[in-house]
DNA sequence: AAAAAAC
């Protein structure tokens, strides 16, 4: 199929740009000379630094400092006294130096310093800001409603959890029902489980697919064809949802388990049998929502949209001066106070598509009042990793000074006391991640009270396991009946745990159109013997572009990136074992350019932006097709191509291929072994542009 | 089972 899935007529994704320009002021910051001579890392105290005088140059009143900047100045003054500096071991000097395998593992030596200089010593100010333009066009990960062209591999089993849709009261956590006794008699769940739906298990013991759905795979790729194509009212995730907790028209809706508020016991159900099936890897329904047909907002501004004047200002300078799709459906509505629910690859625009109207639904809520010293909080943005919740915050930061309003983070990792401080002082928007956020909340240091309007980034995944607690723990803090907004690249219905609590009425969007393949990401598998991965791996790193390697374990992601460096190839690790100072700086790294190969856990699979990954490497597979999806979401922006490797042993190609069915992504498997000519074309293609 | 998320 021909790939002209631009939307909006290829405008390139630069529009979500921020610009990191000398509005940033944490630039300026980085540059002050004499902040290293602080003394210690341990200059905590917000005081230390917040009596600065140098801090309202840039017009911003009292900045606070945040992990990245902090990162950024440890690494300033490390650079800049590293001679002498007793840094003691540190994995992530590993970058400077080009192979010398030895000395990465052993302790190392302070002396350092005389090492050759580095080449970026010279470079005054970490120039990363400037030269990582976008972020907003994350999560392009494959969509998941281009299915029409998709070669045949399962189409019945993927269509019943659509047709049965409207006519089923599912929900996720229906799971909690009962098991039916088919389940357990099914040896092998990978592909029985993208058949029977989780959600269709327990509370639709009999009626199947079957019934009304004779399997026929050309037909129903044509009501798949329909559906996406926006044609049909389908009812919205509400119409189909909530309409049962009416609980009056509709049959089956007598269950009394089925209660449209779910307890919290619950929820404690929920989490047993999901930790039961813990290793199926379930496809949820999709939310059936309103299309965003690209062409209907092509003419559409974002003052028409109902932004102010520097909101829009603000959204031109970072290149968006007219929105995307979702970010045309969206704006409205959370304006309008509605909850919502949005599918989009940040690439289309995800954070501003909600940042910006939060913004502006902020400032409206507080207009012609004073923004008093020490004020609640008035929105919530919440994210599952730090590196995310920064990303977000750079993005809408500087929307929201455009008017006057403060942003602060609250995640952990990094010292509370400059948090509580902002808090103090009275912030507007907070964004940050849950165990912070509950942490401060129980200190009494956090009032959610005033939360109007929160926001859920990668919606699905702060509905799983881990995440669902004490996400609802916060948002039962905020004020009751406040506007909830979900967003994600892979929502569905699993986030019907945090919907039915908490969002009424939501409005669902997706854009129309928007293909997942989309042409610009090759997804390939090589099928390889144990034996020689490190090889393999080492070949397909070996390289000029930017790489990006998952693993399953922090464990493993470090092993690796040693292994890679050990081999001369500069490779830096990125996992939740590392302090976060050494996240954001090995992040940042790899985003500047200064490192070309980054291993890492999960932890970079949502949402994180680094421009130019050209080959995503799978160094093992992921268990869920989301993960996939978001992993390989992470190359092919911008309209430029790129490249998924995935590594599997001989004896999961099943699985692979099973999981590959349910993202619904076509790849071939390959047996390779190490010094085939595949693994270095795969490694050495050219990065090239798909606009065309 | 792992990863993430608080100290």
């Amino acid at each position: 199929m021909p790939k002209s899935k631009k939307p909006a007529g290829g405008r390139p994704a630069k529009n979500f740009e921020p610009r990191y320009g000398a509005t940033t002021s944490y630039q300026d910051r980085k540059r002050r000379p004499g902040e290293s001579s602080s003394g210690t890392q341990g200059s905590k105290s917000p005081s230390h630094r917040g009596h600065r005088p140098a801090e309202s140059s840039d017009g911003a009143p009292k900045r606070r400092w945040n992990a990245q900047e902090r990162a950024g100045r440890d690494e300033a003054r490390g650079i800049r006294t590293h001679a002498g500096s007793d840094r003691g071991p540190r994995r992530d000097d590993r970058s400077d130096r080009p192979n010398r395998s030895y000395d990465s593992k052993a302790p190392r030596r302070d002396d350092r310093g005389d090492r050759p200089a580095r080449s970026y010593d010279d470079r005054p100010a970490r120039s990363y800001k400037n030269d990582r333009p976008a972020r907003a066009y994350d999560d392009r990960a494959p969509r998941r409603d281009d299915r029409n062209d998709r070669s045949a591999r399962s189409y019945d089993n993927k269509s019943p959890r659509r047709d049965d849709r409207s006519d089923r009261p599912t929900r996720s956590y229906d799971s909690k029902a009962p098991r039916r006794d088919d389940r357990s008699d099914r040896p092998t769940r990978s592909y029985d489980s993208k058949a029977p739906r989780r959600d269709d298990r327990g509370d639709r013991p009999t009626r199947s697919y079957d019934n009304d759905r004779p399997a026929r795979p050309a037909q129903d790729r044509v009501e798949r064809d329909n559906r996406r194509s926006f044609g049909d009212a389908r009812p919205s995730y509400r119409n189909d949802d909530r309409a049962r907790q009416s609980s009056s028209d509709r049959p089956r809706r007598d269950d009394p388990r089925r209660e449209s508020n779910p307890t919290r016991s619950d929820w404690n159900a929920k989490s047993r049998s999901a930790a039961q099936e813990a290793h199926v890897d379930v496809v949820h329904e999709r939310l059936q929502g309103k299309a965003i047909q690209a062409a209907l907002v092509a003419n559409v501004s974002f003052g028409d949209l109902g932004l102010g004047e520097n909101i829009v200002q603000v959204l031109t300078g970072m290149g968006a001066s007219a929105p995307f799709p979702i970010q045309a459906a969206t704006v409205k509505p959370i304006l309008n106070g509605k909850d919502v629910l949005a599918r989009g690859r940040t690439g289309s625009g995800k954070t501003i598509a909600f940042g910006a109207p939060l913004v502006e639904s902020v400032l409206r809520s507080q207009k012609g009042q004073r923004r008093e010293f020490g004020r609640s909080p008035k929105a919530l943005i919440l994210a599952p990793t730090r590196e995310l919740a920064l990303q977000i915050d750079r993005t809408i930061q500087p929307i929201a000074r455009s008017v006057g309003l403060f942003t602060t983070q609250i995640y952990g990792g990094v010292p509370a006391g400059r948090q509580v401080g902002a808090l103090k002082k009275g912030v507007d928007i907070i964004i940050g991640t849950p165990g912070r956020i509950e942490d401060l909340m129980n200190q009494g240091k956090l009032d959610l009270s005033q939360i109007q309007i929160t926001v859920l980034d990668e919606g699905d995944h702060m509905c799983e396991l881990g995440f669902l607690e004490p996400v609802q723990r916060i948002l039962r803090e905020t004020a009751p009946g406040s506007q909830k907004l979900l967003f994600s690249a892979t929502l569905d219905r699993e986030v019907a745990a945090l919907v039915d609590e908490f969002l009424v009425d939501p409005a669902v969007y997706e854009v129309a159109g928007e293909d997942q393949d989309s042409g610009t990401i090759d997804h390939r598998v090589l099928v390889i013997d144990h034996r020689n991965k490190a090889e393999i791996l080492a070949s397909l790193v070996d390289r000029e572009g930017k790489t990006l390697v998952f693993t399953r374990t922090r464990a493993y992601a470090e092993m690796l990136a040693e292994q890679f460096d050990d081999a001369g190839i500069r490779a830096l690790a990125l996992h939740g074992d590392l302090n976060q100072a050494k996240r954001t700086r090995n992040l940042e790294r790899m985003t500047s350019g200064r490192v070309h190969v980054l291993v890492a856990t999960d932890v970079a699979a949502r949402g994180i932006h680094v421009d130019d990954i050209d080959l995503v490497v799978q160094a093992d597979a992921p268990d869920e097709y989301k993960t996939y999806l978001h992993r390989s979401g992470r190359t092919g922006r911008a309209g430029r191509s790129g490249t998924v490797v995935t590594l599997i042993p001989r004896q999961r190609r099943n699985r692979m291929s099973d999981l590959l069915d349910r993202a619904e992504i076509d790849a071939p498997f390959d047996e390779v072994r190490p010094g085939d000519a595949l693994i270095e074309e795969l490694a050495n293609r050219q990065l090239s542009n798909v606009d065309a």
